[in-house]
DNA sequence: CATGAATGAGCATTCATTCAT
DNA sequence: CATGAATGAATGCTCATTCAT
């Protein structure tokens, strides 16, 4: 390993570190509740360092969520890609896609939609924004095409295959976000999971032929 | 009319005042970009009034979103309590609350889910945050209330009425989130009414008998 | 005296209080190692007010400086129009309106110069800026009226009139900086006016027919 | 050439690397908005390095001016001891060596005078302050040796020598400074020399008997 | 000697909120 | 009631300087 190599790799480390800190303190306080210094502490580093792995805080939170979106468009490329699934098997396997994406980070797939107001983006670097827009067009592209096949192969109904990705999507983080807000508002025990599985039944039911 | 009361009317007008104000600096700026003087100066009042009738700024933010959930509540109760309904208009009927919802106010609906961060939370009176989960609560039982009826009525099949109920209004929210974020990151056209149209026909057929 | 314009004369003396805290502090501690704080502070006011009358920490400086130049501008502009001048005066009328000028600011007289940094430029803002350059013009364009004039009765001798004021200007900065400098560096007596005297006197000698 | 000689040689070779560096920034951006990292960039060395041969950003700053007042030094002595100078020779040898002065570094010419702000001489070694303050004294000594020369031989009239010398330097950087700001201000063509020569032919005119 | 990652003190600026008028 | 000037705490970010390697 070079010495080049192995700088490049300390690097990453420190940016994960800084990464972990932030998220921990971002899932506690929000964004606009936690400071730099927050985080700083957290991940036992000075304010200035911080500075050195990410342009500003927005930046920072914005890595957060493209490490989401990374995972979910690898895990969703797995479906399509799966030759061993029986086509009634897709859905089911979008739904495991997701509650893993969920499980890898069920804090940041909130955050995903505070990211996205204008007021975030315009403090971000082009070339992370880029790569949070075309990875996000990338995992849709990917779920409308495992529809699309499905509508090819008969087993669902014959609608636009990018309005169906969308709603899946829409359902899946609409329902994340409305459990979060239940904990909150209604005290209400814990029924994500099953309302999630709810969701995708029917939502098979209603898609497939 | 008495003086108490022409005077309770005269303080109500300007609540609205503010609050009419108040929506569109939100909207256009979101809520931390926007600051009580932009809202002062949009309301033609100075900044001191407006805290003559809201404690302070988060409250003034919860208060728009108080009353999409009562004009909410008030549309699902007229679903739930109109005789006049064949049993398969139930879905359709919903369909058309929510987007009568979306019409009053589409940017407050996005701004729902920003409310429910502990982080705004917190700065809310007791008294509002109450009626928030009071109205939160009644609007979810009413629709919940719907499905049971149908499913009592053989309409739709046998779950759980409360999950019924949150999904649809998961669906609804996700989908209004969702394509208020591609706009950002997508350019696509807008597709918001189409893919809302397909997801409740998804639905019904997912969730009739 | 209208309730306005009593408003707008304490608005005017609140910046008089800002710019003469702001003066004193600078002049002990330079222009970057003064805080807006140490203004504030000597000011009497909060941090904040200061922002309610100053752009930023540029602009409150630019501010000092272009109070000289607007009394350096009168000053030169007096000595154009006094009729009772001999010819032969002029120049001991412009050395009497700098003296003036160094009476009214010793200190600001020397800021002007590190005004002048594009650095610091950038931040003003453009009305400012115009007022400083406009300033700046009017005062040499009048100083070279004075030399025109005196080349013109024969009195001077006939050297480009702009030349002759930016020479006047320079002397004099020149040697207020330069004096100030050797209180630092050379633990000299105040030779100030002994120098300045001298150095018009040698400049009338050399510019006289 | 011993070991240590050489490593000497070493030494001073790095330092005159980081100054050149340090010129060219310090010209470019000015004193304050001139970072450290800036002129390592430029001296292709690490930030650390610099602080091997200069104490602190100050101190290397300061070191710049010395270099001028170096030269400046060195040129007006040879003036003085110039025996083929003919009497009448000696402002214009004067005004020879500044413009040599100016010509070995206009920029810092200019930077000498942010020097001489207490701001900045208090973080200076005593050594490199005693240093800066010896060479201006000595320098404006011999200028005033030659006035007094030029005086007890009958060519100049009979003023005080030293006051002469602070003329005269200060005449000349006056000068150049306030060509330097009408650049910015008055978008005048480029008269420096033009100026110069002129205020140096008046200054010659009221200083000869 | 040289490095450059890490430091952390320092500071300009903002803005929700108050209160004397 | 209404005002809006004043407040001052809070914070993102910078950068000269250090020091372990």
């Amino acid at each position: 390993m070079g010495i080049h190599e192995r700088k490049e790799r300390e690097k990453e480390r420190r940016r994960q570190q800084i990464m972990v800190a932030a998220k921990r303190v971002f899932s506690v306080n929000g964004f606009s509740k936690s400071t730099m210094e927050d985080i700083a502490r957290e991940a036992e580093l000075s304010p200035g360092t911080i500075y050195l792995y990410f342009k500003n805080k927005d930046e920072l939170y914005a890595s957060l969520s493209l490490r989401i979106l990374q995972y979910l468009n690898v895990r969703i490329k797995h479906v399509l890609e799966d030759r061993n699934l029986q086509p009634e098997q897709y859905i089911d396997a979008l739904k495991q896609a997701m509650f893993d994406v969920y499980d890898f980070d069920s804090l940041i797939v909130i955050n995903l939609f505070q990211l996205q107001s204008s007021e975030t983006l315009k403090n971000l670097s082009p070339e992370l924004l880029e790569e949070i827009i075309e990875l996000s067009r990338t995992s849709l592209r990917t779920m409308a095409s495992i529809f699309e096949m499905g509508i090819q192969r008969g087993i669902f109904i014959d609608k636009h295959p990018f309005a169906l990705a969308d709603i899946l999507w829409a359902l899946f983080s609409g329902i994340i976000l409305w459990e979060e807000s239940k904990k909150i508002i209604n005290e209400d025990k814990d029924y994500l999971k099953v309302t999630l599985d709810l969701a995708f039944e029917l939502l098979e039911r209603g898609i497939t032929r």
